[in-house]
DNA sequence: ACGTTTATTTTGACTAATCAAAATAACTAA
DNA sequence: TTAGTTATTTTGATTAGTCAAAATAAACGT
């Protein structure tokens, strides 16, 4: 079985490559890990001797199938005991990454199979972050943000796409949860802010940064 | 923070010492721990300089205050998380404690505080093990056994005193779970033989062993 | 093309947890 | 008592995961 060091290795290869096929760096890597260039060097190593990734020295690292077999399993793991910690025992969005983040390797395929049962097989956590399928299929659609979208259109958010609990709690606070309605009404590149509208309510000036993490799509 | 090694250490011997005083040996920590007597000297003699546990040399080791704080909030959550998985995911009750005994390390004491509420502040666990409460209050009532009980007295099953997956489904499978009636109608010393019937049924024949582990109380 | 900056890798050391096997202490039975 | 048995402790080694700091390679800018 992979420790939990590896399966969080892994997992954080899958969310740092967009779901895909691309090169991470070890820098990236030891950046949310939270561990010293050096360590992911020497871990990496070890996983490609393990068959988890293909280590290309000195550009990067990608998993291989069964490397990303592994890290899909752990993260729908962490995004259905989201949901549970949310829709079943009503804690708070913003402290639920944390919990997951030590759950997502102490629940078995088993309770795995049948938490995903119990919240009726959902799509998304609570953050709007997409649940990699049993099958390990997960939706790599492409997203505007609030930052990238077009000005006045009305927009329905789908995805917050930064766990720390500080961004959420802001933006819940401001009524920005996945779901809402929302359109943005004026954009300054040289100021770096951004200005959006909920149906009702207030202007809301976010900055660029803040708001290319709040994904949005066409409100149908 | 305790890692996941030494809470175990630590809820071990309260288990082993009867929810009480008494020192437990090396060799009894080893056992159950599935790791060698070596192995057991040197991680308590470190949990003694962390102020977790008395050790004796030679003689054994008992928990100190803090030891019983830690171990009675490791076992808690263990029994809660058991009492999650069998009536909230409707999982097997002889499958459960192999589950709880990584989750009892993964939950954090808010999730503890909520599985509790959500389950109705349950005072035993599927097995009939007792839940300690929050303020660390441990029910210690000892019961008589279908070993020890009373010939032909009437009884009502409280507690499987043993969580392993064969001995479970042996239970289950002849209808001896907490809260059914039952009665012993013949004990044979000398042939080691325990004759016990349910009110509605064939009469069932245990070893003084198993009968040792099925935990009763008059039937009030 | 050459020196400088930056990312990566290597080296050596450390902690937690474990085992195998040897040493020691304590108990037990003649 | 004394020899033998059993439990415990000690010693030396191993594995996983980590860091600090030095070495190296690649990329960048002039
Ligand atoms: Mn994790
Ligand atoms: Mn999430
Ligand atoms: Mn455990
Ligand atoms: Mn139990």
């Amino acid at each position: 079985m992979a420790t939990s060091t590896v399966e969080n290795y892994l997992k954080h290869m899958l969310l740092l490559s967009e779901g895909g096929e691309e090169l991470v760096s070890m820098g990236a890597l030891a950046e949310a890990l939270a561990v010293v260039p050096g360590t992911v060097t020497t871990m990496v190593k070890a996983l490609a001797d393990s068959g988890h990734v293909e280590h290309r020295p000195r550009q990067g690292v990608r998993l291989t199938a069964e490397g990303r077999r592994v890290a899909l399993n752990v993260l729908r793991k962490h995004r259905l005991v989201e949901c549970f910690l949310v829709n079943v025992l009503k804690m708070d969005w913003a402290a639920v990454d944390t919990e997951a983040e030590q759950l997502e390797h102490a629940i078995s395929d088993e309770v795995l199979d049948r938490l995903d049962a119990l919240l009726g097989h959902p799509e998304t956590d609570p953050h709007g972050d997409p649940i990699p399928s049993r099958q390990g299929k997960l939706d790599s659609q492409v997203y505007a943000t609030l930052a990238t979208c077009v000005v006045e259109k009305p927009l329905r958010i789908v995805r917050i796409t930064d766990q720390s609990a500080e961004f959420l709690q802001f933006v819940e606070h401001n009524g920005l949860l996945p779901g809402e309605s929302v359109r943005v009404t004026e954009r300054n590149l040289a100021s770096g802010l951004v200005t959006a509208k909920k149906t009702a309510g207030r202007p809301l000036v976010l900055s660029l940064a803040a708001a290319g993490k709040i994904l949005v799509q066409p409100a149908r």
